[in-house]
DNA sequence: CGGACAACCTGGCGGC
DNA sequence: TGCCGCCAGGTTGTCC
């Protein structure tokens, strides 16, 4: 579910409400989510540790600790809070991880899928070494874009998928930028000409951008850290929109084809 | 290296 | 209402 928009929205939910406190105990019932450590270790060693910074690295949440970093994705289901720690537990029947604060409330880690993965570790960089750059960073510009691309030759909307090539896209941002740009997801990536490198930088930033903006996506579980839905649903272009009329262009009608095993929404009128 | 596909899990929805 | 099959926003590992 949650791509960089969403998890973005998440950071800076609980980035208020986690900042400076301590951690007191944790607690789990869904082991294999909990990566790099056993849970017994785990609850002793990030118990009294406080949070530093609350930041995200491409889908990633990364809660930096005094000695280690909490670092939790969220995959398709996962959901992340904080409230009272006395509030209605049945209210969510898919907590998996509780993190008792300093101040009579809870952090708390709700995955009804399980794909959900927490790692504990003093090194962040064995879990985030590996992605690529953030689209959203100063530091990506399109001269980096060009170079990535350039030793590339496979299709483009897996490419986007790929998160060492770029950090942070999913499916509905992948099919949103690849419609802005005007370029055919099942397009090899050695077949764009320069425009299209350009408008397709530049279509990846809007669209994640605009995610952002309309604080993420609520199709089905993504819910904001204060458990409201974000906007950016009502203002897809081409996810979700099958049969329906395209917005871009005139007389163009959104379609849906499987690409890479996942479903892929695109105008075959204004995309080429 | 690229592509196909299974696996990890559960819930929601459409169809019968 | 009940059951069944299918679909889902992510990622990783295996096999060819």
């Amino acid at each position: 579910m949650p791509e960089l928009p969403e998890v973005e929205t998440v950071v800076r939910g609980i980035r208020p409400a986690l900042g400076g406190r301590t951690i007191q105990a944790a607690w789990l019932d869904w082991a294999p989510s909990l990566m790099m450590i056993d849970p017994n270790s785990f609850a002793a060693r990030i118990a009294g540790q406080r949070v530093q910074e609350v930041s995200r690295r491409a889908k990633y949440i990364v809660i930096r600790l005094e000695a280690d970093y909490l670092i939790i994705h969220l995959k398709m289901t996962g959901r992340l809070y904080v409230v009272p720690a006395a509030s209605e537990h049945e209210a969510d029947r898919w907590v998996h991880f509780r993190f008792t604060l300093d101040n009579d409330h809870e952090l708390r880690f709700s995955d009804a899928r399980k794909f959900g993965r927490v790692y504990l570790t003093a090194d962040a960089d064995a879990v985030l070494g590996n992605l690529g750059p953030e689209p959203l960073s100063d530091d990506f510009t399109l001269a980096d874009f060009r170079a990535r691309l350039a030793k590339r030759k496979t299709v483009i909307k897996p490419l986007l998928l790929n998160q060492q090539f770029i950090a942070g896209i999913g499916n509905i941002y992948a099919d949103e930028a690849l419609h802005l740009a005007h370029i055919r997801p099942e397009r090899r990536s050695n077949s764009l000409s320069p425009t299209e490198i350009d408008a397709l930088y530049t279509a990846i930033r809007a669209a994640l951008e605009k995610g952002v903006a309309r604080q993420g996506a609520s199709i089905n579980w993504y819910r904001r850290p204060d458990g409201t839905r974000g906007a950016m649903q009502d203002e897809f272009m081409v996810y979700g929109r099958a049969g329906e009329a395209c917005h871009t262009c005139a007389g163009g009608i959104i379609e849906k084809m499987i690409l890479a095993q996942r479903g892929t929404h695109y105008c075959p009128n204004c995309q080429h």
